[in-house]
RNA sequence: GCGCCGCUAGCUCAAUUGGCAGAGCAUCCGGCUCUUAACCGGCAGGUUCGGGGUUCAAGUCCCUGGCGGCGCACCA
């Protein structure tokens, strides 16, 4: 994204003048530079494998060759009639050999050139299409006969011509001109096997996407899945808002933040943990019905379920309480699946689940209880009696968990790994669940529940905490918890606490992780297949001093 | 963060016990007017992830660092 870096975009061909192109600024062929290196030593990207140079080299010197030609490599536009999944949904079965008559300007990515001596068959992706160009030098004008040679896949190219069938019977675009988009200077991957390596897709998903039809499927899903959510929101008469993902201080989760510095205001702030109190400030403001879907962030572990930021759906409902959340979460979950598949059947990992509605409602509680055949657990025993049981599981505890927390590692360990079909699971202990409202007619619980799908939780939602007094000694339990050591727990938020004392009126909250959904509707097992560029490691620094290959040629071209 | 596995040509992969670093595709040169993984002939292409060690000899064994994958831990 450095658009200062082409200072003169789409220079025409100076005419009588030879071809200049602003790559010539940062080769040193300038008189005096006593750069001695070959064309490799040019190329700030390449570290030194000599057979990629050869190719861009040889790729370059096309473009100086396009150039002293006539032809403008980079242009500056171009209008094809249709696309090409346009194109073949119009043709859907020519008789070999027929001519339409009809003409067409298409144009796409090359993948494959097949030269037949005085014939060549290109052909063309555009949208993870592909359509053949059929090119018989007779049918080519001057200029385009001169310009099918100096062509590599890889290069983008228009085609204005006849849309023909061939012998074959394969739908083509017999042109008459071929216009060049844009000359790409590096080789695309093997076009049979394609780009496996999973680095290589991550760090440069672009090629990712040129080549691997998997990869185009999983994001078209995703865009139809985040498409489906918002919809049914927007029918239901929610607004879509965005707040912060700069915080004065973090809340609305149990999770370590990132921290960053503002320099004008010489403060700390933290990228956002959950969008949570701000969403139930506006609610506190009269929104009656909000939600937003964006990246929060987390300091946390990275894992095939976890990546550094993420996607999550957020809503709030002024009224509701979680029972009416749950029938909203069924309604999100099954259009989101309909709109991914077309059905609400999805398979996961080689097993189906059903995603139609309703969804199977138990409490916490009693999943426990039947998984430790201990009917008579309750949140009133002795934490030493809780503790013993999780002994006998092997579920690991410490001294300063309650009862609460001790059942909910009870389950997490024992029972949440073995929900397959969509389960609402529900009333979870007062002790971890700082921001929801106490159970109408259970004093130990709250009114919260998650949703899991595959043995996996997929969303996290409750009846609002809409008593300030209740709010604030809540925050200072979690700020007792954080002076003892829990980096996780939270602070007091008294601005939180301030639009509480406003007034929020009875709210019922959904947090749904958009990532896993996605993940669990295409059906792939790693996180980052579902987000277009995950965060890595960053690739090495190249070495400093390295004569010819600092960045001292690549920031020369950024101008002004 | 811990454990296991991987890293060889632009891409996908070989390489016997430690014994001359190879193939296919792509590139480059030549041929070909119905191909579609086109075909035929030829040339070239290597810091075997980096650094160190053992050895007459290291892609291979040892140490160390880098990056990735998977599993565990934590979370959504």
């Amino acid at each position: 994204m450095r658009s200062a870096a082409e200072p003169a975009p789409a220079a025409p061909p100076s005419p009588g003048g030879p071809p200049v192109h602003p790559d010539d600024n940062d080769r040193s062929d300038a008189p005096g530079a006593a750069q001695t290196s070959d064309e490799a030593g040019t190329d700030p990207a390449a570290g030194g494998s000599s057979k990629l140079d050869e190719i861009i080299a040889t790729r370059r010197a096309k473009v100086a060759e396009l150039r002293a030609a006539g032809v403008e490599p980079y242009p500056v536009r171009f209008a094809p009639t249709s696309t090409l999944a346009e194109l073949r949904a119009r043709y859907p079965d020519l008789d070999p050999q027929t001519d339409t008559g009809d003409a067409a300007t298409v144009a796409g990515r090359i993948v494959s050139i097949r030269r037949l001596g005085k014939l060549t068959f290109v052909v063309l992706r555009e949208d993870g299409v592909d359509l053949q160009l059929f090119c018989p030098r007779a049918a080519l004008d001057e200029a385009s006969r001169a310009l099918i040679g100096l062509l590599d896949v890889g290069d983008w190219l228009g085609a204005d011509g006849e849309v023909v069938a061939t012998k074959t019977g394969e739908l083509s675009v017999k042109p008459a001109t071929l216009t060049l988009l844009s000359k790409g200077l590096r080789p695309l991957p093997d076009k049979w096997h394609g780009l496996s390596d999973t680095e290589a897709r991550f760090r440069q998903r672009e090629l990712d996407l040129v080549v691997n039809a998997d990869a185009r499927r999983v994001f078209e899903l995703r865009s139809r899945v985040l498409k489906a959510l918002r919809v049914e929101l927007d029918e239901r008469g929610y607004v879509e808002v965005e707040t912060p993902m700069l915080h004065p201080i973090p809340g609305g989760a149990t999770a370590r933040p990132f921290v960053t510095h503002h320099n004008a205001l010489d403060a700390d702030l933290y990228l956002r943990i959950a969008p949570e109190l701000y969403l139930k400030r506006l609610i506190a403001g009269g929104m009656r019905r909000v939600y937003e879907i964006n990246r929060s962030f987390r300091n946390e572990g990275m894992s095939t379920r976890h990546n550094p930021e993420f996607t999550m759906l957020e809503s709030y409902e002024a009224y509701a309480d979680y029972h009416d959340v749950m029938e909203l979460t069924e309604a999100l979950v099954s259009r989101a699946a309909e709109a991914a598949l077309g059905t609400t059947s999805a398979t996961s990992q080689g097993r189906e689940v059903s995603l139609a509605a309703p969804y199977r409602r138990v409490t916490l509680l009693e999943l426990v209880r039947e998984a430790t055949d201990r009917p008579d657990l309750d949140y009133a025993m002795e934490p030493a009696a809780l503790r013993e049981i999780c002994h006998d599981h092997d579920v690991h505890v410490e001294d300063a968990w309650g009862a609460g927390k001790l059942v909910l590692e009870l389950y997490e360990a024992l029972v949440e790994h073995t929900l397959w079909e969509p389960t609402f699971v529900l009333d979870y202990p007062v002790e971890v669940s700082p921001l929801a409202r106490r159970h109408r007619s259970e004093p130990e619980v709250t009114e919260r529940f998650e949703l899991i799908m595959v043995g996996r939780e997929h969303a996290n939602a409750f009846t609002e905490l809409i008593d300030p007094a209740d709010q604030r000694e809540r925050f200072e339990a979690q700020a007792r918890a954080k002076a003892a050591g829990d980096e996780e727990a939270m602070v007091v938020d008294e601005a939180y606490l301030r639009a509480m004392e406003l007034g929020l009126p009875p709210t019922g909250g959904l947090g749904i992780g958009v990532d896993r959904l996605v993940m669990l509707l295409a059906d792939v097992a790693n996180i980052r297949d579902v987000i277009l560029f995950p965060t890595l490691r960053p690739e090495r620094a190249q070495e400093p001093g390295d004569p010819g290959t600092g960045p001292g040629t690549a920031e020369g071209q950024t101008g002004p």
